[in-house]
RNA sequence: GCUCCCUUCGUCUAGUGGUUAGGACUCUGGCCUCUCACGCCGGCAACAGGGGUUCGAAUCCCCUAGGGAGCGCCA
């Protein structure tokens, strides 16, 4: 058997902002084909046209490329196998679906949404698996006509004829069997001439040459229809994997109520791109190790046998540790893209990458950053009731002592917090975190931060100065 | 209802007949320290249950329970 290159795709119905899921599912598609040095290809599936639309393929892409992940294929992109939304297609299915009827492997059905509906139910109540019933099978000329004068619009049913079980080996899963009567006539090709996702999804594979089909195990049970289709049209099928899908905390399928449920809304939340795909590349596919790795290193040690049977659970304490280390990672550039324009105005320039190096530790998303620039370049934080209790058992004479202090370093100089913790502990006799919280609480009106030498460094010295006196004996308390 | 799949700490997972069942996240104790965070060092915590097979089973077989998927003119 010659060797054939690895091509693998992802191929989304652009009908919302793309789900985690199916985010994880393109993402594993890019490792495979990385991974072997192949090619990755993104296809629309936008054959229904009530839900899909355009501007959720944009976003799709938009984010898909946030995320990191590029394909050498794709409807922004073009490529040798276009075009490559379905809707465009409908020409080159054509030909496949008169082949198939002349062939006899598929026929026209004139069975009405409620007429299957009804079969499906009382085949259910039965205690027999929903197949389809077979009405429209074996038609004779004249019935058809009979259907067609009634202005009834055919769908194309492919024929399962009664034969040996269909039979392929999953990449995750082994070998599979599937009887086929358990399979039943499918339509490939809805009343309003639309190509079903069966015959649209498979012969779209083989026409671009897709190898790898990576998906989701909800379409198991799929492979052995498209399998069938692509053997009575003589086109190659490609290698099938099913991997495990991603379930929320509760163990229940993923949703909304499950928190961010779209990679826009962890976009949305601060997540940064690392985080996510390191935290994907572990969720139902097992990693070498529990260190950060680069997307050159994930491809590395990707692999198909490495992919999980279970369903994995969707945690989100797990997403924040990867967030912590994706952040810790970044360069203060990159960091300081987290300031919106009005707090990147507020941090002088020259203090701007001591700032970022110092509030990092004490972050998780973007908008934790704010309060930081507040604190140091803004206006101080109304204190709350644990803060403001320091500050009262402290007392006038603390702040006094420490105003005085504050305000003996020569103007402009960085006042230092030991010569003020000095002058306090002379006048007062406080110590430990007696001397110290109200201080803190006083320059930064709160209880936690960073080390408050390197805050006060950053800070005004008036500023500090300031603060303290506010506090301090002789000065009005509200 | 029928078919298929799955089940190791709370979570992600390592493990393929002989391990003190390992790591990571969470939680937690300590160190560092003015506080929080970071960092470092510890701790709690699992083979779903029951039967076999075997000298020996998380690993192999069967049953039960629980979970997931499919059975669409949705993808």
């Amino acid at each position: 058997m010659e060797k054939m290159p690895v091509i693998t795709r992802f191929a989304p119905s652009p009908t919302g902002y793309v789900h985690v899921g199916n985010v994880r599912t393109a993402f594993f598609n890019q490792l495979l084909a990385e991974h072997a040095g192949g090619r990755f290809i993104l296809r629309s599936e936008d054959t229904d046209q009530e839900r899909s639309k355009a501007e959720y393929l944009e976003a799709l892409v938009e984010d898909l490329h946030w995320l990191g992940l590029r394909w050498d294929e794709g409807p922004d992109c073009g490529g040798p196998h276009g075009p490559y939304k379905q809707s465009e297609r409908g020409e080159l299915y054509s030909q496949y679906y008169d082949r198939l009827l002349e062939s006899g492997d598929a026929y026209l059905c004139y069975c009405s949404d409620r007429e299957l509906k009804l079969s499906r139910k009382v085949q259910l109540s039965a205690g027999r698996p929903p197949r389809y019933s077979g009405t429209c099978r074996e038609l004779s000329a004249q019935e058809r006509a009979e259907r067609e004068a009634q202005g009834r619009e055919p769908t194309l049913r492919f024929r399962v004829s009664a034969g040996e079980p269909v039979v392929f080996e999953d990449l995750v899963r082994g070998s599979q069997s599937f009887a086929r009567e358990d399979i039943g006539d499918f339509v490939i090709r809805r009343a309003d001439g639309s190509a079903a996702f069966f015959f649209g999804n498979a012969i779209d594979d083989s026409l671009m040459q897709v190898s790898h089909v990576l998906r989701g195990e909800d379409h198991v049970a799929n492979t052995p229809r498209q399998i069938l289709l692509l053997q009575a049209l003589g086109l190659r099928a490609p290698v099938y994997g099913h991997f495990s899908l991603m379930v929320g905390d509760d163990g229940a399928p993923l949703s909304k109520r499950h928190g961010a449920s779209s990679l826009r809304e962890l976009r949305q939340a601060g997540y940064l791109p690392g985080a996510i795909l390191n935290h994907f590349l572990r969720l139902g596919h097992k990693a070498a190790n529990d260190d950060w790795l680069e997307l050159e290193q994930m491809a590395a040690e990707f692999h198909t046998n490495a992919l999980g049977r279970a369903p994995a659970r969707y945690d989100m304490d797990q997403l924040g540790h990867w967030q912590k280390e994706a952040l810790m990672r970044l360069s203060a550039h990159e960091l300081a893209s987290w300031l919106d324009d009005g707090d990147r105005n507020r941090v002088p320039n020259e203090q701007l990458d001591a700032f970022l190096e110092l509030v990092k530790p004490n972050l998780m998303f973007p908008v934790d950053i704010k309060v930081w620039v507040d604190v140091l370049f803004g206006e101080l934080p109304v204190p709350g009731e644990t803060e403001q209790q320091w500050l009262d058992n402290a007392g006038a004479e603390f702040f006094t002592a420490a105003s005085e202090a504050a305000s003996q370093a020569t103007s402009g100089e960085t006042p230092s917090v030991k010569a003020i913790t000095d002058a306090v502990k002379a006048a007062t006799g406080a110590k430990g975190k007696q001397l110290f919280m109200p201080l803190r609480v006083a320059l930064t009106g709160r209880t936690d931060g960073p080390g408050l030498q390197d805050i006060v460094s950053l800070m005004n010295p008036a500023t500090v100065e300031k603060r303290l006196k506010k506090l301090a004996a002789g000065q009005a308390e509200s």
